[in-house]
This record gives C-alpha cells, sequence and structure tokens, in this order.
DNA sequence: GAATTTGTACTGACCGGTCAGTCTAAACGG
DNA sequence: CCGTTTAGACTGACCGGTCAGTACAAATTC
C-alpha cells in the first residue's frame, strides 16, 4: 500500500468518523463522507467494497489505537488512575468514536456484532491483563472478580467519557478521573 | 382517545421498540414496524405524524415508565442495592429500551438529543434525590458529590445492564447487582 | 506505464409520506 | 325496529425523492 493509499484512507476515516459518530452509520450518505473527505466517490468504492466495510474498517482501526495506547500506558505506569487517565484521554481525543462504539456495541444482530465482540475482549482483556497484575499484587481488595471487573471498568469508563463530553464538557479531565476513582473506590456505604 | 387506538398504540410501540432497539432508528422501516404491529403502513400515520415522532413518543414513554418503577421502588426500600435492582430489572425487562437509549442520548446534535437531554434529567434527578437522601442520614462517604456520582451511576448501570444481556446472559440479576456493588465500594487499593 | 484519483453521469432498489377509499359502531330520525 | 348519517380508525397502492453502487474516460502521481 502505497504512502499515496494511506493518507487517502487517513483522510476517509477522519471524515467517516466525525459523520458517523455524530449522526450514526445508517443515516451518513457515502456522498457526504466523500464531500467531508474532500474525496471523489469513486475513490471511495477504490478503496473500500462497500460503505458497510469502510465502517468496519475504521472500527478495527479505531480500537487498534486505543489497544496500543493501553499497553503503552501500562509499561509506563501501572496504576490503576493511569488506565482510567489514560482511556479518558483516548475518548476525549476521539469522542465521535466513542458515540460509534456505544451506538454499535450492544446492537444484538446488528451488522457489525461479530467484529464489535471480537473488538470488545480486545480492549477487556487488556483491561483485564492490567487489573491481574495489580490484583496478584495485592494492590486490589480481596474478592474482587478481575474479569467481571474489567469488562464493567470499560464500559463505565466509556459512558462516563460520553457523559463528560456532551453534558458535562467544562469539567477537566483530571477533575473526572478523579470522580471515576472516587466512584470506583468510595461509594459504599459510611464505614 | 378511545380503548382501539390505546391498543393500536401500544402495538406500535412494542413492535417499534423491537425494531429500532435491535437495528437502529434509522435502519428500521416503517413499513417493517407496520408489518411487525400487524397494522397497515397508514395506520401508523394516523396516529403519529412521521416516523420521529413515533420514536420521540416511544422514548418519552420508556422513560415514563422508568421513572415510575424508580419512584415505587424508593418508597418501599431506599437503601442503594434497592435502587439499582429495580433498575436492573427494567433493563432486563426491556433490553430494547437501552440499546435505543445507548445509542442515541450521547450523540450531540441528534434529532432527539433536546428531548433526550430532559429525559436523562428526570431519570438522573430520581437517582439524585435518593442519593441525597441517603447523603443526607450519613449513609454514603463524606465527599461524595451527590450530583456526579448520580449520573455516573446511571450511565453505569445503563452499560453494565447491556453488556449483561448481551455478553453475559447467563449471569443472574442478583448476581450482577452485587458486582455492581461490589465494584462501586470495593475497587480502591486495597485497605 | 501502472496504480490511483477525479468528475460526472447514471441506475435501480428502497423508503418516507400521502390519499382516496373501506370498515364499523354508535347516534339519529322516523 | 330499521334505514341513514356521522365520525373515528384503519387500509394499502402509489408517488417522488434519496442513496448505494456502477461506469468510464481523463487526469495525476509514482
Amino acid at each position: 500500500m502505497s504512502a499515496r493509499t494511506t493518507a487517502t484512507k487517513q483522510k476517509l476515516f477522519d471524515a467517516a468518523l466525525k459523520l458517523v459518530g455524530e449522526r450514526g452509520a445508517a443515516s451518513v450518505t457515502v456522498d457526504e463522507i466523500a464531500a467531508e473527505a474532500g474525496v471523489a466517490k469513486g475513490t471511495i468504492y477504490y478503496n473500500f467494497a462497500s460503505k458497510d466495510a469502510l465502517v468496519e474498517a475504521l472500527l478495527r482501526h479505531g480500537v487498534e489505537i486505543l489497544a496500543g495506547r493501553l499497553r503503552s500506558a501500562e509499561s509506563a505506569d501501572d496504576s490503576l488512575e493511569a488506565l482510567v487517565d489514560e482511556m479518558l484521554g483516548f475518548w476525549a481525543e476521539y469522542p465521535a468514536f466513542g458515540q460509534l462504539l456505544v451506538s454499535e456495541l450492544w446492537r444484538t444482530p446488528g451488522q457489525w456484532h461479530g467484529t464489535l465482540s471480537l473488538l470488545r475482549d480486545d480492549i477487556v482483556s487488556i483491561v483485564r491483563g492490567h487489573m491481574k497484575r495489580l490484583s496478584d499484587a495485592g494492590r486490589l481488595p480481596d474478592g474482587v472478580e478481575v474479569g467481571t471487573a474489567s469488562a464493567a471498568l470499560f464500559g463505565t469508563l466509556l459512558v462516563i467519557a460520553l457523559d463528560w463530553q456532551v453534558f458535562q464538557p467544562e469539567r477537566s479531565r483530571a477533575e473526572v478521573r478523579d470522580s471515576v476513582m472516587h466512584l470506583v473506590r468510595g461509594l459504599g456505604p459510611a464505614r
């Protein structure tokens, strides 16, 4: 794949992500994506087999970036705060990807359900590995089921990040991160 | 409104909820909804001004039910467990409504964003009232910001319920509820 | 000169919305 | 009682626009 096609695909990803995240995959037209990317419609069909294939590639691409970030964040600082912070940073940078993901991930017989299940597992298993390591090091309280907790943490962070972006954009990332940490460790009855 | 139209609207809500939840509002056709409800297409337009209006009515209807449940649950048992349990029960009963909500709620300039913001506030404020009462009674740890926490709790429960329905349907409601409570009060570093 | 992109024009299936007409049960009049 | 009218609810064929995908010749890039 030449550098030129890579650049074209990148433009298409950016454009598609923006539009699809905002308005949903089904209601965005291929012509709009082409216009937003500043590219001819034919180019889309030269690079992708169909509109669906473009969206699927977009999903894979996004998850790849997120997975990469989580892995490198983990090697830099293995605390739970660091993981949460990195994920919030990703969602802040690609809010449209969060919107896309959240609106497709739990659609039972959706066209991307198979793909998305696998992608979800990618991310959740990274989180799980992270938490497992914390747990083994005795840095998590006893009794936390790592599998359940990591799936829940991923979903929770996703919606909290979206809520932040959409309904409370004035809050800072650090503030949100602290709220999450606080929520996640402090909401029990007074002790 | 006659009993007949009420029944028709109910059939339309059921049909629309099923299809729209599964496949998304934009990709479900009015003909499909009519067929699923066992009703002629014209009937839909007799009862609702447009496809959008139908979906909007559906959103209001669903939130009304949820709000009613939360209010009555609160009067029966004011613990946090009871609130969580009731909400999980609602999502278990209307999974398609959860799918619809999650895929539209955070769509920034979406056609239903205005309506949805208000509906979200309805629910969140019920949760907030509930938590405020717990907080005043000294049954929450100090420092919990009730506003933030209630929005986060609502979103968190929504995605956890969806994840439960879609990816881990074999788990029982009580089991999920306990995980949530555990997550929400126990994930901090070992103390 | 091969690969990629462009621009424009086109097709055909699909879909939201319309509308003239049907059905039915209740109200009315004799 | 019984024919007639009225009104609300419902029907489904149809129309017009939209949109994914195709076609292709010319231009651009490597």
